[in-house]
Formats: C-alpha cells, sequence, structure tokens
DNA sequence: GTCTATAGAAAGATAGAC
DNA sequence: GTCTATCTTTCTATAGAC
C-alpha cells in the first residue's frame, strides 16, 4: 500500500512552490527574495526547492516563462478589440492599479532589474512574447520601435503605481488616467495625425 | 608635522566613495553590489565606507539625493525652451542611449526597485525634485497626473533602452525615436488638441 | 585616517535518514 | 517524496592596532 497521495503529490508541490515564487519574485525580485522563503510560502522545505528546479535561478526562469504566457493586455481579446487603443489605455490603467496583481510578470521583471541574469532572461522573454504580439497588430513604419514605446509606457506605469506608488499616479482617478493615456496610445498605434473619427 | 594631506584626505575620500557607490548602484542595484566592491573602487576599505556614511543603506540615501539634485531631462534649459516638447523628446532619447549615464539617478532606482528601503527613499525624491518642478511647468488640468505620466515614460523608455536593453529601442535610430515621441509628449504637454502648427 | 582581522547573520545548495 | 542537519560562501558591521 503506497501513501494516499495526500500529502505527497508531486504535481500540487511543484505547482504550490510555482505559486509561492511568483508572488514573492513580484513582491521583492530576485535579490530580494529567498529559497526558505518561497518554500515556507508553499508549506515545503528549501530543499524541494532545489529538488524540483535545481536552482533559484532557474526557478525564476521557470516562473518568468509563465507569466509571459499568460498576456494581459496584450491579451487576444484587447488584440481584436474595435478601438485598438481605447481598450489598451482602460487595460493599462486597471492591470497597474496599486495592489492589483495581473501584471506580475512586469513587476517581477522590474524589481529583479538589478539581477544580470533575470534581465537578460526578461530581456529574451519580452522580445519573443509581448513584443511580437504587438508588432503583429501595427500597421505602418517603425512599427517595432513604437512597440517598444508602448512597452515602455506599460514598464513605466508599472514602476510608477505599482512599484514606487508615486502618490500622483498611485491615487489618480482610473478614469482620468484612461482619458489621458488613450490619445497618447492612439498617436502612438494610429500615428500623429488629426483624429480621423470626429465629423470636425 | 602632520600627514602631507595626500594619501589621508578626508573629503576627497569620501567624495571617492561616493563617486564609486553612484556607479556601482547605478549598475547593479542596492542588493546587487557590496561594500566591499564599492570600496574597492574608490581604492579604500570596506570598513571606511561604514565609518563615513554611518551604514550601507544611509550611503545609498545620500547617493540618491545627490542624482536628483543635478537634473538632466527637467533642466533649468530644457524647462525654459520655446519649444518644451521637442526639447522633453531630444533630451530624452539622448540620455537614454544604451551605455549614457546622465540619468544614473533613475537608473540606480529602477536597479533597486527590489529593496524596499530603496523604493520608499526614490518616491520621496522624485515627487519632491523631479515631478515638482515639471508640475510648475505645466498648464490646465490634472497637471499632478500628466506630470506622473511623463515621468513614467521616462523611467520606462530607461528601463527598456539601458536596464533591459530590449533592441527595438535600444538599437533604434536616435532620430526616429525622438521623432516618435515628440507627439505623445506634445499631447502630454500641451493637450490632446490638433496640432496648430500646420497650415490647414 | 586607514588598516587587518573577525564577529554574526543569512544566503544557496547538498548529504543522508525515513 | 519529504524531512533535518550541515557545508560553504558571502554579506554587513565592528574591534582594535598603527
Amino acid at each position: 500500500m503506497t501513501q494516499p497521495a495526500r500529502r505527497r503529490d508531486a504535481a500540487a508541490t511543484r505547482a504550490a512552490i510555482l505559486a509561492s515564487a511568483r508572488k514573492a519574485f513580484a513582491r521583492a525580485g530576485y535579490d530580494g527574495v529567498g529559497v526558505r522563503e518561497i518554500a515556507a510560502g508553499a508549506g515545503v522545505t528549501a530543499m524541494l526547492v532545489n529538488r524540483y528546479f535545481g536552482s533559484k535561478e532557474q526557478l525564476f526562469a521557470e516562473v518568468a516563462a509563465d507569466t509571459v504566457r499568460d498576456a494581459v493586455i496584450l491579451s487576444p481579446e484587447n488584440l481584436a478589440a474595435a478601438d485598438f487603443p481605447a481598450a489598451l489605455a482602460r487595460s493599462l490603467v486597471e492591470v497597474t492599479t496599486p495592489g492589483a496583481t495581473p501584471l506580475d510578470g512586469f513587476q517581477m521583471m522590474l524589481r529583479s532589474s538589478g539581477s544580470p541574469k533575470a534581465v537578460e532572461l526578461g530581456r529574451d522573454l519580452i522580445r519573443q512574447g509581448h513584443q511580437a504580439a504587438l508588432v503583429g497588430r501595427l500597421e505602418g513604419p517603425h512599427a517595432a520601435e513604437r512597440a517598444g514605446i508602448f512597452l515602455a509606457l506599460v514598464a513605466g506605469l508599472q514602476a510608477m503605481r505599482q512599484t514606487l506608488e508615486l502618490p500622483s499616479l498611485a491615487e489618480a482617478d482610473p478614469d482620468t488616467l484612461a482619458g489621458l493615456l488613450e490619445p497618447l496610445i492612439r498617436v502612438l498605434i494610429d500615428g500623429p495625425a488629426c483624429p480621423p473619427s470626429p465629423p470636425r
């Protein structure tokens, strides 16, 4: 008779470690959290983390890859929206709300930007993930640069609203922010021409 | 007869430590660099760092305050420029060039964003320094929010061009980037109205 | 004013029992 | 499959000599 497979479930343990690591890395960055702490958050010991993932670095890589897989701003819904810039502005404000967690991938990378290993990993993931998705949706010249600027805007808002919690942005009215961001994003997506929609 | 005051110059040693720390923190963030390394960069031992600054944390605070004092984007010249948005766009591209160091204050804060102490310090410095300077130059409603969004754009471009070195932005043509950023910044500074310059 | 030497804590990773 | 216990390294900070 083997174990009841409740306290000894490899898949569940692995998932618990991943979830705990994602939360911890997003909160404190790669250097700011120890393997012991991640393990405690998953209800296991530090040794199991290394047993399942080999090292802290490999664990970080696996978590980072997971976060890129589920995009929240450049989601399929938003990419197919009729008014693309408006959808982006709305999502951007929503997911960078202080205390919100859907954009924990960016949060994790920002807070880990002091670690060369984390940076190198993040560069490849963002380029092949988010940037490629956005470039495919853009028309006109300099698509790669414009996509990069949009990603910079996402990272910057994340940094100022959630990481640094600059009061003017962190405590701002969401509708006001979206209203200010929408024309910016529209220029970036559709080009700097005069808005073609209003009758005049 | 006292010492020739060459190998034993308190002010020079202090300045050397500050310079070394600024360089090191900007490169690797608060957690990514040790006191030993900073000391070695200044040609002294780790002990002197703590003797002069009390702790690594206080040293970081002093360096951070220094970086805010010399603003490079929101400089007096740019704040007085005839075409303010264009001046901002040009400066923004220039100081976020990969390898450039003038914006090392932002770089330092970004790379240290995993450390709660560094974040708290940076929030106050940026609000009382950069944001206050920009708000004083803005007209119209929501000045604080618009200033915050501009700072987010600065932080995001810094993050993507210098910290993460995303190829589409890091290797982009400076004039192209400035040309893409200028209309964005113009909307942010002057409002979303139709550009008044073209004859029709 | 600056050094060598070290204390004391915490990190990542591993050995071996059950 | 999971644990306790430990190895090794690295860190900040301090004590005391010169």
